[in-house]
DNA sequence: TCTCATTTCTCTACAGTGTAAAGAATCTCT
DNA sequence: AGAGATTCTTTACACTGTAGAGAAATGAGA
């Protein structure tokens, strides 16, 4: 648990997280980014990311159980912290409060 | 004009110019961002900044005249491109659409 | 006009974040 | 037990966040 800043991969990173639900790990959150931003990542990049995130207390994890059909290391399960959910609502509020006041902008895009 | 990623403060910042619209400059922007987010920032992090985005493309300025009423260096104004405001539009868009995905957020909200 | 105080911009530096690549660990199947 | 598959972990370096020092330009007063 270390500053509460969040850079902008980390933000996507814990929105997937939050988006998936229940078995959120490595491949399945670059699945996730890749069909809901149409952008292609690194599993590693997600991985050091997650850690980051974990460091901050903003998610959580375990290792999953001896469950996979098909061979290869166990997963490691993160799910999103009350404190992470508290930091997406908050930046959700912060930019609907700018994006408002700014000439231009699209406010019934919201 | 470098990447066209952008990174968590840049977007604070192009944020802000965008809200002053006329006559953004680098206390005004320290001012903004005080004021509207409640957060200190070092005035040479928003000049740094402003560059950065420059260079991207999403913002472009010009020196202000001489019509200060008290001494000082003259004042650079900054203002948001097309493409800049392009951006935070696709921000918007891809935030909006993520966080209706998150059980827990509150929709309402937007 | 010269110096001073004021205001703002510019440069330098370093920690934090973004991203990729290489490698280690653990599982299933034969 | 060995081979192949899948995932996690470590290492490395460029980009971004932030602060500090200092240079440049303007108005005021001696």
């Amino acid at each position: 648990m270390k500053k509460t800043y969040l850079g902008e991969f980390e933000e996507v990173v814990l929105t997937m997280v939050g988006v998936i639900g229940e078995g959120a790990y490595g491949n399945r959150i670059v699945e996730e980014v890749e069909k809901q931003l149409n952008r292609s990542v690194n599993l590693s990049a997600v991985h050091i990311t997650l850690y980051r995130l974990e460091d901050k207390g903003l998610v959580s994890s375990d290792m999953g159980g001896v469950t996979s059909s098909r061979g290869g290391r166990r997963k490691r399960f993160f799910k999103i912290t009350n404190p992470g959910l508290a930091m997406l609502k908050d930046l959700q509020e912060q930019r609907t409060k700018l994006w408002k006041l700014i000439p231009g902008m699209n406010s019934s895009a919201l």
